[in-house]
RNA sequence: GCGCCAUUAGCUCAGUUGGCAGAGCAAUUGACUCUUAAUCAAUGGGUCCUGGGUUCGAAUCCCUGAUGGCGCACCA
């Protein structure tokens, strides 16, 4: 920021930094050892009362540190709240305690400058634990001021722009992100009780495979090839289970070049997991038993309220066909229709929208369940046996040819998790791959290209699969009552804003 | 990409019918040795998002652009 464009304040702060600097403080002062957190010294003095706590005999001071949130400096003592990671706590800082040095010190920092105190737990007359201050020591001076302190910073954009200013002042915000990486860790140690193995693939791919999305493309000067970030990484960890891995997983980034929207960011956290010698079955019971380990782990309960919507997690969740759901809910039965220029007619009567490259049944039966179905899954449902077409990668169900084991989680109206007995046979593979290219001549930007090494892999035998992808800021959104994505992102992605910033 | 809405002091927000730009917090100065949205007194602080237009006169009305939010489309 050029200095012509300083506010008033900040010109007010930077005059006392060079202050500190004048009395040999340094403003941006070094290392504070600390005896105490604010919430282990909260749990250490929290429970004695006002009398036991003067009494008490302390082998050394205690020393904690934090921003000053407010403070009520009133002539010859003050008091002021200070903030760390796990909340505030009140110091008193008296004349008569820490001498006149120390007193101006304390009496013209600001609100936003990070300190510490070496003293004693008391109590207020009016009850509050707080630190007496023996010794104030300053260690960072803010240039800036924070925004105010009873309304916190509101403005949304502000809030995602600089993330740092709301999780300073707004405590929602940070436990939203440190339940998020609760969940996460929950996740890890779910898997990895259950024997799976943790790994880390490749994100610059040279074909983006796995999924039906438009890639990011990038380029590797050495080389002198394109690359793709990729877009889900399925492919790799099939190599792994043709490799011999019994299962593995990986939680990383993916990168689609779609649409930002409330629950889209270009680029957003999976969890992709294979099994082998499992199905979808078993991913079914799988993402059952550790969706319920996550929640009573992290939020301690199964049953959660998420858009005024009353959602029961515990085990046991609906099970059922697509085309049953769609006869649920429109009385359209597929499985009894086998004309394509019929299914497509259903679909005008009902005002849907067919573009080009559907040139199959599959692709109409997956749109009446997404114009139809997908809202009204309020309760965790698997929802599965998808048509072959919506499906390149997934085995067909034994006893119908035009559908495929695999399945989609819905909670709330929106998919969480994504499922398939994995296809093993490389010849089919093959066949599908074929027909990705030919919806590409047609139109279609999110098909596959042939990926002829993962057939290679294929060829020297995969065990049956079970695999899933989960969409883990979609969980994290659900488990913290997040309206948008952007709320569970650290740092969403915005278009920059004039000048340069990020 | 399309539609609707928002943008006023560092922050949170008012601003009437088009008629001098406002409050609270924060800041500065002073008083105050258990306050807690501390209190009391005084003071300073504005590209009213940008650029045009209408008008004697625009924060206010019209047009353009920027950024954001929401909805639609695309997708997970």
């Amino acid at each position: 920021m050029s200095e012509n464009k300083r506010t008033e304040q900040e010109i007010v702060r930077r005059e006392k930094a060079n202050e500190l600097r004048d009395n040999g403080i340094d403003p941006f002062g070094s290392r504070f050892d600390r005896t105490h957190n604010i919430k282990t010294f909260k749990e250490a003095f929290g429970s004695y009362s006002k009398e036991e706590i003067k009494e008490l005999e302390l082998d050394e001071p205690v020393r904690i540190a934090g921003r000053v949130m407010s403070r009520r400096v009133k002539g010859k003592a003050g008091f002021a709240h200070i903030q760390d990671q796990y909340g505030q706590i009140q110091i008193y800082v008296r004349l008569d305690n820490v001498g006149e040095d120390q007193y101006q010190l304390f009496k013209k920092g600001d609100i936003g400058d990070i300190v510490g105190v070496i003293g004693k737990p008391m109590i207020t007359h009016t009850g509050e634990l707080t630190v007496k201050t023996e010794t104030f020591v300053h260690l960072t001076k803010a240039l800036r001021p924070l925004p105010e302190k009873y309304h916190g910073l509101q403005d949304i954009e502000e809030r995602y722009r600089r993330r740092y200013l709301d999780l300073i002042m707004n405590e929602d915000s940070k436990d939203t992100f440190i339940l998020r990486s609760k969940i996460i860790q929950e996740m890890r140690s779910y898997l990895n009780d259950k024997g799976y193995l943790e790994v880390e693939t490749p994100i610059l791919h040279p074909i983006a495979g796995g999924a039906n999305a438009r890639p990011f493309v990038t380029h590797h000067n050495t080389l002198d090839m394109p690359f793709y970030l990729r877009i889900a990484p399925e492919l790799y960890l099939k190599r792994l289970i043709v490799g011999g891995f019994d299962g593995v997983y990986e939680i990383g980034r993916l990168f689609r070049n779609e649409g930002i929207s409330i629950e889209h960011n270009p680029e957003f956290t999976s969890l992709e997991l294979y099994l082998a010698y499992s199905d979808l079955e078993g991913m079914m019971d799988l993402t059952e038993n550790m969706i319920n380990h996550i929640t009573n782990e992290t939020i301690g309960t199964d049953t959660i309220t998420y858009n005024d919507q009353e959602i029961d997690l515990s085990k046991g969740w609906r099970r059922i066909k697509m085309t049953d759901l769609i006869k649920e809910e429109t009385g359209v039965d597929f499985t009894d229709i086998d004309d394509f220029e019929e299914a497509k007619k259903l679909a005008k009567e009902r005002g849907l929208d067919v573009p080009d490259h559907f040139r199959s049944m599959g692709h109409i039966i997956n749109l009446f369940f997404e114009s139809f179905c997908e809202e009204s899954l309020t309760q965790p449902t698997f929802v599965h046996d998808y048509p072959i077409e919506v499906s390149p990668l997934t085995k067909k169900t034994p006893d119908d040819e035009r559908f495929t084991e695999r399945f989609e989680l819905f909670i709330a109206g929106r998919e969480y998790a994504n499922a398939y007995t994995e296809l093993n046979d490389p010849d089919d593979q093959y066949e599908r791959f074929k027909n990705q290219l030919k919806e590409k001549e047609l139109g279609s930007e999110e098909a596959n290209d042939m990926d002829r090494d993962f057939i290679e892999a294929l060829e020297y035998g995969m065990p049956p699969t079970g695999g899933i992808g989960y969409g883990i800021d979609r969980l994290v959104m659900l488990l913290t009552g997040a309206e948008s994505i952007r709320d569970v992102l650290l740092f969403p992605h915005m278009r920059p804003r004039e000048g340069n910033q990020s």
